[in-house]
DNA sequence: AAAAATTTTTAGGTTTGTCTAAATTTATTT
DNA sequence: AAATAAATTTAGACAAACCTAAAAATTTTT
């Protein structure tokens, strides 16, 4: 199945979508929704959605919602498999920093190639995990299952290997930066205030900082 | 200046046009040439044209001609640049063979951040020629000159280095794999035959063999 | 220099993906 | 359960890039 530019980024978006709006219930996703993400209107969703339903990629009932069906979910998964190997060749060969590959990756996901993308995961010795600590599906489709917490669940004093970020906006990225926080950085927790809910978290070769809840809601470790 | 990749695909193809046509005449491209080396029609075209006349990027009077002009020229410059940039990558880190990049790179070539294609040349060492013998320009849009020459004005029993081939077509590539030649061979002529103006040559490690006129007029070596 | 052939352009249409504005359906208040 | 609000869809348009068929300009042939 050949697809447009427009119509993988739609699969894209829906696929996350239902990945956030709560991955037990049947998750639908509202048009409104989707328009936003897409940064479209939403008259234009629901043209898209009548081509994705005819494409037989989406399970869409008018007024009712829609999701994204077992094909669909596999193309979701095969050009997020590629958006995520780009962002790994991006940061690890290029040396770009991880702040700075979302967009490239965004154009370059859609070089439609079987065999670049094969050739490509080779390469770079077919990694599991991008960048921003998010998994990479292989070849069937499969998510790698990584084992995380989030930092509020980090015993006091215990060491976490920073391995995600929930919300990985700009303004996000350019933030964790600047406290020196990374995939794969050491950090512990000293303390907890109640008060408002940030915490005092020392990092691995720095001075001990504090961060809001907001910060730390969207920080996940792995912890063994 | 923000290009559409088909106005981009027309920039090239004029560009290579205009070199094919000639390079000493002021080389005027033709609608048709152009429609069938584009694979569409001439009134589509004829469309593009007046598009592209309007962003200033070539010279265009209407049943005469039209030709680049020097925006034209560097913006073609650097889509080849990015080309072959992308082709000696795929070639030299992926492990592509060579008359499989090209198609690929053709759709690399238009992820338009000038970051990346900065990183992915130092990246590649500052590659001055691609994996076909191409130059890569610069990124001032300068191609670097090559000194070369026809593997017929190479003298016997001298051992030359394949630089580039004319004819870059699937059909030519594919003989040349089977020959064994490639870029960088090393290759020696035993012997030209009169009759059909064919030649007997010999590369490094093969016995050797025969070539037609046909072919040995689309092979360029370095020749000390 | 006419006639014929070729090349190029125009005129009008199609598809894809978008839009605005209005209509419809569903959800929420009162 | 009516009224109001919100979400969604339809209707009708638009731009980009293409098309076919016909008209206009140019070139070649006779």
């Amino acid at each position: 199945m050949n697809l447009s530019t427009s119509e993988e980024n739609y699969i894209k978006s829906i696929y996350h979508l239902q990945l956030a709006a709560d991955t037990s219930a049947g998750s639908v996703v509202n048009t409104n929704a989707l328009a936003k993400q897409l940064n479209t209107k939403a008259a234009s969703v629901t043209d898209m959605l009548k081509k994705l339903k005819t494409k037989k990629l989406i399970q869409y009932e008018r007024y009712y919602g829609f999701k994204l069906n077992e094909k669909g979910t596999q193309t979701a998964l095969s050009i997020i498999r590629r958006h995520r190997l780009w962002e790994y060749f991006l940061v690890s060969k290029l040396g770009f920093d991880w702040d700075k590959v979302h967009i490239i990756a965004e154009e370059l996901e859609h070089v439609s190639s079987m065999e670049l993308i094969k050739k490509l995961d080779t390469y770079l010795g077919n990694p599991k995990i991008d960048p921003h600590g998010d998994p990479i599906p292989d070849v069937n489709g499969r998510l790698p299952v990584i084992k995380q917490i989030n930092l509020f669940m980090l015993p006091f004093k215990k060491t976490g290997i920073v391995s995600s970020v929930g919300d990985q906006s700009p303004q996000m990225l350019e933030m964790l930066k600047h406290y020196g926080i990374g995939i794969g950085s050491q950090i512990k927790i000293n303390k907890a205030f109640d008060f408002d809910r940030s915490l005092e978290i020392k990092l691995a070769r720095q001075p001990a900082c504090i961060i809001s809840e907001q910060v730390a809601k969207n920080i996940f470790v792995y912890h063994d």
